[in-house]
Order: C-alpha cells, then structure tokens, then sequence
DNA sequence: TTGTACGCGTTATCAT
DNA sequence: ATGATAACGCGTACAA
C-alpha cells in the first residue's frame, strides 16, 4: 500500500477557487481579511481534504524551525525524567516541539550535539549541562543565541538559568543537624568531573558549617565512587575513624545517588540511623508519582524537596520569554527547596 | 550582538566560481564526478566560510525529514530511561534525529503526538505504546508507514517489533519457585488499563503455574494500586489469608514498581524472605551503571534480567532496516530474560 | 477583498 | 566534467 498524495496549500487553492495568498491568511489567523463566504469555502475544502500546512515549508520560509533543543547531562537520572516532563509540557503547549539529547555526563558530545542542532536551525536551547567550565556555551550566548540553563550554572557568565536555592538547602540541613544535637558533619559527594551543582553545594556545606558549627570541615568532605561499594564503605570508615569520642556524627550526601550508597554503607557496618549516625541529603529523584526512594528503603531518610519538574517548566517558559524579547537582561530564577525531616536525623522526637 | 549571516550553497558556488550543481555533487559525496582541482577548489571554500548545508532544504527538497519519531509511554520509568538511550544511541549514529515524546500512559496523547509527528514528516515511528488495543496505530502501519514497537504489542495485527520472551521469563520464575519449594504461587499486578505486558505477563503466570504446578491459579491474582500502601497490604494479607495451613507462598511481580511495593508490604508486615514468603519479579529498572534496585534495598530480591538498552537498539536498528526496505515482511525480535537468584527465593542453599 | 510573482536552500533532470 | 533550470510548499511585498 502507498502513502496517499500530499495535498497543498496549492490544492487547497485550487479546490476553493482561490488564490495562495488567501489560503495562507486564512491559515495564518488572518480570517479578517477575507469575506466570509471565502472563509467559509476555505474551510470546508481544507477540512474536506484533510489538509495540513508542512512544518517544513514554512521553516525554511520563516527561517525559524520552533524547534527547541534540550540537552541532558544525564537521562538514566530519575531527576532527569521530571525535568524532561516539565520542558516537554510547557514547549508542546506553546506550539514547540523538543529535541531531546542524552549527553551522558560527556562534554565533548554535549557540545557536538548543540552543533548539530543549530545547523537543523532550533529556534533556542535548553541545557542541563555537564561542565560548568564551558567556553563553547558562553560563546555561544555571546552570539545573541537564546539559551536556558536548566538546574546546572556555568561560571564566568550571566546565563538565563532555572535553578536550585542550593546554598539555603545546604543550610538549612546544617541548621537542622545542628538543632537536633549532632557535633561533627561530613559531606559526600561523587568525583567533581565539572558538574556545577557538586562545586555549589560542597561551597554551601563549608561555609554554613563555619557560620552554624564555627569550624570549616575542610578534611570531612568525602569523594566516593558510587559504583564501588568498597570506596563508599571506606570513606566512611575513614570519616568514622576520625571521630573524637564523643561525637554525634552525621552525613550530607551531595545527591541522592550518592545519599544512597552512603545509607547502604551505614547499613553494611550495621550501624543505625539517627543514633549511631545521621544522614541527609537532597530528593532529587521526584519520579513515578512519588513513590520516592526515602520510602523505598523503608528507613525514612531526611531530604530537601526538589522541583525537578518545575524546574523543567520555568525553564521552558523562560527560554520562550527570551525567544520573544531577546534583549532583555538574564534572569536567574531560583526555587526552594524545603526540608522533609525523617527518623534518619531525628534525635530529638518533640522539638 | 546579532546572529552572523547565513552562507549558503549559491556563495560556496559563487566562491569557488563553480554551479551549485557541482557544490552539491561535492555534499553529497559524488565527488568523483569531478577533476581534482574543482573538488579542491570546493573543500576549501566550505573549510573557510565554515559551510554546513541546511536540513530543513534538504527535507523539502527530498521530501524526507531523517527525523523519527519516538514515543515513550512513561519517561517518568528509569526503564524507559535505558530504552531511549539505546535508541538514541543507534539512531543519532545514523544520521537521524530522534523525536521522543512522552505520553504519561495516555492513549489519546499518543495518537495526537504521532499526527502531530507525521505532520513534520518523520521517516518513521518507534512506540512503547500505552495501548494493546490501538487501532491508530494499526491503520498507520496498514498505509505502509514504518513502524516498530518497542517492549510492549500491540493486538490484531502483525507489527514490527521487539520485545521479551515474557513467557518464558514467567516460566522460568515459576519453575524456579518450584524448584525452592514453595507451593503456592500469586500474581501481583497494577490495573490493566491496556498494558499489553501486563495482560501477557499474566497468562504467561496462569500457564505456567497451570502447568508446572498442575492447577489454575485464576483466584491468585491481586490488582494492587502501588499509590496506595494500604490497598497493596491489603491485598498481600488477603493472599495470606487464602493460604491452607502447610502452604509455602510466593509472590511474582509483574514489573519492578509492583515488586518493590509487595516488598514494602512484606516488610510493612514483619515478614521475611523467603521463610514466610518468597518474592521476584523482573528488574526493568536497569538504570544509572548498575545501581539496581535489588542492591539499593539491601534485602536481595530475585529477578530476570531485562535488556532495557538492547531494547531500545534493536527497535531502531529494525526500523532503520524497515526504512530501507518497506516491503520486508515484519519482524518479532524476542530478547531473553536471564534469572538473577537472590535470597528472597532462596529456601535450598546449594542447589 | 484578492491575486501575482518571487524567494527561502536544496537537488534531480536534462543539457552541453 | 559541469551547468541551467525547475520544483519542493509556503509566506509576503507589491499590485490591483
């Protein structure tokens, strides 16, 4: 079987004993212009041969492709799937359609992938990028191109970005610690690589713990290496070891990936949470209708909330806003980021 | 700052003093039709104003978009996170564009992405459909368009397609579970809406058991809303309650979400695996280098092995063949499912 | 109120 | 070996 011919605006215009010119008005919202008798053979012969403009046509007469290219640092993320529904919903509304990219961390296909989008003309860029050192992004904003960052900053530049209030979240865990009666903090966090986020947060952990605590825990920040068990546990007994006699320790993770592993760590050596140990770090695995992971693993874990889906929204809007008046000054929109305190850190059961 | 100017084919031609003719032979590879000093003559000129062909031309021109269309029942699964990897993977490398789309489990959103993509002439289709009954989708394969589904069938005709052998994944659960001893088998699924894995994972239960274990076990099958902890208890005890004195029960999930909550009710319930119950259920959840779900909570959960990434690979790459020649008769791709044997079935320790 | 004619950037056809 | 030309489907300046 064949694929039925295309019919065109050129059909349309023959069928309605009209010109071009009035069936492209008459597409393009512009039905004032016309009688109604017109109108109305217009649109009975387009609803008649089930007629569609091509987006294709019209791209390459418009020069504009309402393409929008999102790139994501990390799909297999669960983070990242609320950020992809967010952008998804708010692009598709408007009349956009997304071009979502994996990046997979790797900054060199990140920035091979932005090339190849621009050449297919998307109209702006949504990136969650993988480096916060990023010439090629800055460059390219440079240009006049719109671009949104979305949850990770670039140094160096004053991008449009939609992002976490991290310093307030690392905060307000350290206040939290402090409040429920644990003296000593330590920080886990996977490799640096370039990911904007692990340097905010792990800035945040060293300067609240110095203004709560009045001490700078430069030696209790830990680099674990998620995919090996034996690093995690460790660390951990490193930070362990470290301890005075009679300190009350507690962990930050820097995601939930790496709060994960820590909390199988602190499993494996058998000790229990809030008492031989506390343990906290941010929910940034919003998925599946919030069957979310503190409740998976049935010990309830304290973490801090995060939008991941608005995050997506605000991003997309934000980048159509820019589309529509590029001359304006960048914003950068920050979200909240509230505590949900759980037995994991809950040493004092009445506050 | 303002975008620089487009170069274009004619200002290559122009440049280089040669026809666009020629300058499109060179794109396109034909550039053995040439003397050696024109083709150099071109490189150079491209090299230097850093031409690069327009893709929207080109799909006017060609009537051929390289886009394909990739719809997603669920992003919000780290299941589907592996399959759009996969296919991403495959179909980038090949010069395509994916479209991926998610459709939150709603049949009518996927009807009206896939107009919406056919309008923007995508050279095909990949679907994990929301809907084993899908009529659309079966009018649109009928008119020759090129399509392949990806894990999940869809009923009534034959499509291009890969997916598991879901038969013999429950199968080999059911003899496993005989094997340890337990005699008595439950299946625990969320509603059907339309999932056809749902629906074939639970005849492939009824069989098996049927005969493995010489009896239908039609009354065992629970319909849990994993939203709703009280409902999944609720059921698990009516389970509990159906059982005769002497019986050993297990449970089979059919997907890692319902799994994970039976193991929530389990635990909820002062439980253990496997003594008082046994519990598998396959792992679609292959997600973030294999941080599974089985390690996360630290109880050992049995599963089969699903090759979520290969998934998505093989459902491109067939479609990409499919592309190339429409007239093949359709192919069903069945990747296997290997048991993983965790403690929670393990009643006999050296087999 | 409606229509003519051209161009967006490419490529296929037919010549030379 | 190379080129002129038309056409892909649409939108718009200009004309009537």
């Amino acid at each position: 079987m064949k694929a039925k011919a295309k019919v065109t605006i050129n059909d349309i215009a023959k069928a309605a004993g009209v010109s071009t010119t009035t069936v492209s008005r008459y597409i393009n919202g512009k039905e004032e212009l016309m009688s109604e008798q017109t109108r109305n053979r217009i649109k009975t012969v387009i609803e008649l041969l089930d007629y569609h403009p091509s987006d294709i046509a019209r791209s390459l007469r418009n020069q504009k492709s309402n393409m929008i290219g999102v790139l994501i640092a990390d799909v297999s993320s669960p983070f990242s799937s609320a950020i992809i529904i967010g952008i998804e919903r708010v692009l598709v509304s408007n009349g956009y359609t997304p071009l979502f990219l994996n990046c997979s961390e790797n900054k060199q296909r990140e920035e091979q992938y932005i090339r190849s989008l621009i050449f297919k003309k998307v109209d702006g860029l949504i990136v969650n990028t993988t480096s916060a050192d990023n010439k090629f992004l800055i460059s390219l904003a440079c240009q006049g191109f719109p671009i949104v960052l979305c949850d990770r900053f670039v140094r160096d530049y004053n991008f449009n970005i939609v992002t976490n209030k991290d310093n307030e979240m690392i905060r307000s865990f350290v206040m939290h610690l402090k409040e429920q009666g644990f003296t000593r903090l330590a920080f886990f966090v996977q490799p640096w690589s370039d990911n904007s986020t692990r340097y905010r947060r792990r800035d945040a952990f060293l300067a609240s713990v110095h203004e709560i605590y009045g001490y700078l825990p430069e030696n209790d920040i830990y680099v674990i290496d998620v995919n090996d068990k034996d690093c995690v546990i460790a660390q951990l007994k490193k930070f362990l070891s470290s301890l005075s006699q009679d300190d009350i320790p507690a962990i930050i993770g820097t995601n939930s990936v790496s709060t994960m592993c820590v909390y199988k760590a602190i499993t494996k050596l058998g000790l229990s949470m809030p008492d031989d140990i506390g343990l906290c770090g941010p929910d940034d695995w919003d998925w599946n209708n919030g069957m979310n992971w503190p409740e998976i693993v049935h010990t309830n874990i304290t973490t801090a909330t995060i939008y991941a889906k608005e995050l997506g929204e605000r991003a997309a809007k934000l980048l159509l806003e820019r589309i529509a008046a590029p001359d304006e000054l960048p914003s950068e929109i920050l979200l909240p980021n509230p505590l949900v305190i759980r037995d994991s850190t809950l040493r004092i059961r009445n506050k």
